[in-house]
RNA sequence: GGCCCCGUAGCUCAGUCAGGAAGAGCGCCGGCCUCCUAAGCCGGUGGUCGUGGGUUCGAAUCCCACCGGGGCCGCCA
């Protein structure tokens, strides 16, 4: 079974070149790495570059690819047409024919998957992602966790492996307890709004308030020790801290007065949460149904989000009862405990990564830059409770029992607390799981010119996201297929709206701070999901009117003569390889670009090429079989990256 | 103070891992709907690859220094 005929021209090249350069320079040829490459448009279908083999032979480039593409003459190849020695390279070109014979092999067994290529082993990974904390509403920085988890998730089952998404539901730290005594303040109200909204706005108000608490305390305190720069640090951030509350008061000005008549009457609320999380650590059932029922309420709101955004979870994983309840974390520490790495640091128990980095010599092989020292990680506070990164620990190895990777999708500003909890597996004998843990980080969601932040309230929800792509794509549909029935053209404009938001974040590496803009979100022309939808729609709009029951399943390659034509099928080919390379290298970017060169291609080969009228009956079977394979090729990749495709729009 | 990421066309970004042929989209200018959906197509415009050194026959890519933006260095997550 073939699932990637590319993959047989590749092969033909490099062992082409490898018996080349063994016949022509014995001397270098095990020193040299063959690297195929993609050579610019017109210079044929994969390139070798020769300059690495003259440097070694002292000779020049020219003379190497000369050499080269003049023993092709000898070799009997079957996927290789043409090789040409061009400028230091040697340029090959696929024998169509023979690489789209393989190609419909594919296509007649895989059908509808086409694309789908099993790596040579293939495992169960797990991947942990968006995770976000159960007291606020999911904001743009969750969405665009999720929305890489998701096609990641998406992308490695196209690549044969079993995937698990999981959400690890952190209940058990600080901020939960905040909102859960907020909101138990309150008493428990049923929520007036979506639920993880409503909660979002009591943790806001809750932890604003206990801000401002605090930083009158300390104001008192350098008032009376006349520290006057102090004084004045502080009440600068006082003021921005009362800014917040008024803000937070003219959102709900009823809910807001109850509150702080309530909240004014408790003495102590810094101790009070303090002993909160120290009864749900402890199970204490009253604590259990507080917080659970917050969390859950939190959750269920989530999953609304969720669900209009085509994400779902395979497993919610309660942090409480994987780690704490379980005895996990505590089995874990005593692990810890018993190595040489682990000390008692003003009644706190540390992790000292860092010498166990210099003890096993572990600095080049973690990528950690010389002369850098790994913080110490506190795994136990004075007061007995455990925190996020050591319970981390143990979820991790509850997680490896069931996976034999682990991908955390997690924000880049944890790189430091991901190493931390890579070494502590390394510390407890894990050196294999390490290996196997990865942390894809992204980088963080700006705003011009505001300041997000969960603790102020101050975020754009994924929820407003969608209303407003939605609305726009609405728009769109409205004018240009007014003609569709209303149900139609909402279900279309859901699909345009969110498929534009996933392909904004989809598109651009993870590693690039994102600004977050409306005009790039809601384009909808180029570069954009709506223009791969649309392509989408104009191929399976071809298919419709030609009657689906008349394409072939084999094809003379030789009957598509135009540049356009060849363009897109030699495109097409590569399908099954860049889910290989984007799933290898955890790149979804890579799918999201090639989806787009194909609707480019295809767009431009729907204008110049009759498809419905071609001259004659076989070639109009050719071409509805390249019509058919681009609208596979293109659902497929929206797929991946977790997008709609319409059939019309 | 130490460390990490980012800096490529007016704007948003690929290309940096493995040095060798600067690339998309938006914008701007001009053309294309008697013909399968114009969310489209065709042509044009536009770049000291942050700066300065170094290595190399050759540097956006590797090394060093610096500049600008962001992040991390918590008994927060």
């Amino acid at each position: 079974m073939i699932y990637d005929p590319f993959e047989a021209f590749r092969a033909e090249v490099h062992n082409f070149i490898r018996n080349s350069l063994e016949s022509l320079y014995p001397e270098v040829s095990s020193k040299v790495v063959i690297s195929l490459e993609d050579p610019p448009p017109g210079h044929g279908d994969l390139a070798f570059r020769c300059f690495e083999v003259a440097r070694h032979l002292g000779v020049s480039p020219e003379e190497v690819s000369k050499a080269i593409s003049s023993r092709a003459k000898e070799f009997t190849f079957r996927y290789v047409s043409k090789v040409v020695s061009e400028s230091g390279y040697v340029n090959f070109y696929m024998n169509l024919d023979e690489v789209v014979s393989l190609m419909c092999s594919t296509l007649n067994d895989l059908g509808e998957k086409f694309g789908f290529n099993p790596a040579p082993h293939t495992h169960t990974v797990l991947v942990e992602f968006l995770s976000a904390n159960p007291i606020h509403p999911i904001h743009i920085g969750g969405a665009r966790n999720a929305i890489l988890g998701d096609s990641l998730s998406r992308l490695l089952t196209w690549r044969g492996h079993k995937v698990l998404r999981h959400f690890y539901v952190d209940d058990v730290g600080r901020q939960v307890a905040i909102a859960a005594f907020g909101f138990n303040l309150l008493g428990r109200p049923s929520p007036w709004t979506k639920p993880d909204h409503a909660i979002g706005y009591i943790y806001a108000l809750t932890s604003s308030l206990i801000e401002v608490c605090r930083l009158k305390e300390s104001l008192k305190r350098a008032k009376a020790l006349g520290k006057d720069d102090y004084y004045r640090a502080k009440v600068s951030k006082l003021d921005e801290w009362m800014r917040v509350i008024i803000e937070l008061k003219e959102r709900n000005p009823s809910l807001f007065e109850v509150f702080i008549d309530k909240f004014e009457k408790v003495k102590d609320p810094e101790a009070e949460i303090r002993a909160l999380m120290k009864r749900y650590e402890a199970k204490d059932p009253e604590a259990v149904d507080l917080i659970r029922g917050m969390c859950n309420l939190v959750l269920s709101g989530f999953k609304q989000t969720l669900d209009r955004a085509g994400i779902y979870f395979d497993s919610f994983d309660w942090e409480s009862e994987i780690t704490v309840w379980s005895g996990l974390v505590i089995d874990v520490i005593r692990k810890l405990e018993a190595t040489p790495y682990v000390t008692y640091s003003d009644g706190a128990l540390v992790f000292m990564a860092n010498r166990l980095v210099r003890d096993f010599d572990l600095a080049d092989e973690l990528k950690i830059p010389k002369n850098y020292e790994v913080p110490s990680l506190t795994l136990i506070r004075s007061d007995g409770t455990t925190l996020y990164t050591t319970r981390d620990i143990a979820y991790t190895l509850w997680k490896f029992k069931r996976a034999d990777k682990v991908i955390n999708v997690i924000g880049v500003e944890q790189k430091i607390t991901q190493l931390q909890l890579k070494l502590a597996l390394i510390a407890l004998g894990y050196k294999s799981l390490a290996e196997n843990l990865v942390h894809f980080g992204y980088e963080l969601v700006n705003m011009p010119g505001y300041k997000m932040s969960s603790r102020r309230g101050r975020y754009i929800t994924f929820d407003e996201l969608m209303e407003e792509a939605v609305k726009k794509a609405k728009a769109e549909v409205d004018t240009r297929s007014p003609h569709l029935p209303i149900e139609v053209r909402r279900s279309i404009a859901e699909k345009v709206g969110i498929g534009a938001i996933k392909y904004a974040f989809l598109s651009v590496s993870s590693l690039k701070p994102v600004t977050f803009r409306w005009s790039k979100v809601l384009n909808f022309e180029r570069n954009s999901a709506p223009f791969i939808q649309y392509a989408h729609a104009r191929a399976f709009n071809i298919l419709t009117k030609a009657g689906v029951r008349s394409i072939p399943h084999e094809i003379n390659p030789s009957l598509l003569r135009t540049d356009a034509e060849r363009d897109l099928l030699v495109r097409l080919i590569r399908f099954p390889r860049i889910i290989a390379e984007a799933a290898d290298k955890l790149r979804p970017d890579l799918v999201a670009e090639y989806a787009n060169d194909i609707a480019i291609s295809f767009n431009s080969f729907y204008d110049k090429v009759p498809v419905i009228r071609s001259e004659s009956e076989d070639l109009r079977n050719a071409r509805l079989w390249l019509v058919n394979v681009t609208r596979i090729v293109l659902r497929n990749s929206l797929n991946i990256l977790g997008i709609a495709a319409p059939q019309r729009m």
